[in-house]
DNA sequence: AATCGGTTTCGAACCGGTTCGACAATCCGT
DNA sequence: ACGGATTGTCGAACCGGTTCGAAACCGATT
């Protein structure tokens, strides 16, 4: 391996100087900062990142904490994941993976031996056994997911309340008094998955400003039994004359159960979900939903989490806890409900 | 931070004798070597990844060089991820995550600069432009996929082209004599994915020997059209009794189709597919399917690296092709031809 | 000729581990 | 009681960068 003392030899200078001319944090001779520069092409000289980081304290990578649990969509994950990937490489960092079943040891592990200048995590619960261990490290973090106490990290989550609101609002509007919501199987919210709570609670709310009947239920992850349990849920309401979907399996059931009972939408049923426009993409669902922004949300967390590693006055600031108006991606899956329509015929 | 020289001083030792305590690649008296370990504990010591780099030349990480295309199904790429990602932290090994566009530049970055141990690799083509970078970086690497020059690389893969034999060999052994078998997309194929030619060409000559008729097919990689492209097949071919699908997109749409169209399998239509029994269980999918293995190849490809890494005798060794014997999973798909049925009862 | 300020370069120390050779202490056999 | 092997510990060097303080060099000023 060539190192910065064959690039000083070549170059005829010093190993400081050498190292100077590269990161031009003292002033060198247009001469020698040239004769450096075409040591390094010859010899094809890379800087060693053990001691860089040595000397640095700075390793310019960051982890990554992200569980791939059954009952989570393993797409919508993916999602995040590349938003992370792609804006850390934007800024000069690289990822390490972090997978580990045991996050809270992993997190140890990485934190302490300094393998990474910060951490962004996923998959965060209300209660997160792992915020305390990201705490008592030293080293910034930035979360996707909204905990129940956000001091000491950033955290970015879509705002689950306001898109329970607007999918009501926007079901009202149209003229609709009756509606059903899918969410998340109910062991998401066991495990601490509060943003299904966010979105229901915010829309039975809504529903009860407006006036108008909500029913809810829990769904499925899985596909045979969320479709029957979509027809059951038709069966028992049938005045209801929109869907409310929370819930990936659900929505992805949901075409071939609406035509297997002959309805389409908007005319006979109205539906509106909440998802990534990349799923809707891979399944091309033909509904309208609201957009949860995986790549937007993991890139602003590795803004935020590189602007508190490298501005050494950015790391002093509050704390941020940032969430996303959510915003609705029509693809004409609503409209009036079947009584209007026949009104107005 | 509190370093190994710490942890001499709390125990009374020098630091290399703290060392050899820790690592215990010297003898060290039991009395000396709990003191170490107290010390350690009490001042909640961790080695400095960096400085250890440095020292050993091992970083105890592995990079991971991933590319997500949009034409490949994402969840079946993260099947390969997290077996990867599981075995690695099994045997000890972090994995850096890397997903650049410019996957070239990346592994010079990154094996230039010593920042992992080895490199696995996915998404493999036939000439991949990645392999004679790879090459050139003096350290070790595992491909997951076949490319047509394995020289200096250890190599995983399914066995394609038994898949295919096998397919078809099972269709005609229950007694089929005409079929259909959908690939993937041509442009797939284009990119280098050789794979499907390797599947589709065993699949052709077997039935060459058998003596039956196999019309073969490209389809697309979205929903909504390849849909429309089964129905157009079956349409062409009203005497197929079985189709073969080596296509994500197409077995996923494909239930809709059957239904729409009336057909049960396996008694109007024999299917199998070649997918993973993840894949199968996110879409729930009924049909018996040749087993892709991505999760077995991911961790194969991880032993044989670290393997190779570890053991300065392996890695002298002849670089290793394996081909894994692909395995049915029935699931009850497929059966005797209608024909068969009809005359038998 | 000596002094001065500014620019450019060098030497040495440091980051935090690992490892080698040397030395001291203990144990064995004779 | 003595030499030799064994065991346990230490000091120093090294891995490959970065960074600080000081020295060398330059032309300009007094």
């Amino acid at each position: 391996m060539v190192t910065i003392g064959d690039v000083a030899k070549a170059a005829g200078v010093s190993r400081s100087t050498a190292s100077y001319a590269l990161s031009g944090k003292r002033a060198i001779s247009d001469e020698v900062r040239l004769r450096v520069e075409d040591a390094v092409k010859n010899l094809g000289y890379t800087p060693n990142a053990g001691a860089r980081a040595l000397a640095t304290s700075q390793t310019m990578v960051l982890a990554l904490l992200a569980q791939f649990l059954p009952d989570e969509f393993a797409p919508a994950m993916l999602q995040y994941i590349m938003g992370v990937s792609d804006t850390a490489r934007e800024l000069g960092y690289d990822i390490l993976l972090v997978t580990d079943e045991e996050q809270t040891k992993a997190i140890e592990r990485i934190t302490r031996s300094r393998m990474v200048d910060g951490v962004v995590m996923l998959n965060v619960a209300e209660t997160d056994e792992r915020l305390p261990l990201l705490r008592a490290a030293r080293q910034p973090a930035a979360l996707v997911g909204l905990p129940h106490d956000c001091t000491g990290v950033d955290v970015f989550d879509l705002d689950f309340e306001e898109a329970g609101r607007m999918m009501v609002e926007h079901l009202h509007r149209l003229g609709h008094r009756e509606l059903i919501l899918i969410s998340q199987p109910e062991h998401v919210l066991e495990r601490g998955g509060a943003y299904v709570w966010r979105l229901q609670d915010a829309a039975v709310e809504q529903a009860r400003v407006r006036g108008i009947v909500l029913h809810t239920a829990f769904g499925s992850a899985q596909q045979p039994e969320i479709g029957q349990e979509i027809n059951d849920l038709l069966d028992a309401h049938p005045a209801a004359t929109g869907l409310l979907i929370n819930n990936e399996a659900a929505v992805a059931a949901l075409p071939s159960v609406l035509h297997e009972r002959g309805l389409t939408s908007p005319e006979d049923l109205s539906v509106i979900g909440r998802y990534s426009a990349e799923f809707a993409r891979t399944f091309s669902l033909p509904f309208s939903f609201v957009e949860g922004a995986p790549d937007r949300l993991g890139r602003m967390a590795v803004r935020q989490l590189v602007k508190r590693i490298e501005s050494t006055s950015a790391a002093k600031e509050p704390h941020v806890v940032r969430l996303l108006s959510p915003e609705i991606a029509d693809r004409g899956s609503t409209g009036a409900p079947p009584a209007d329509r026949h009104r107005r015929r």
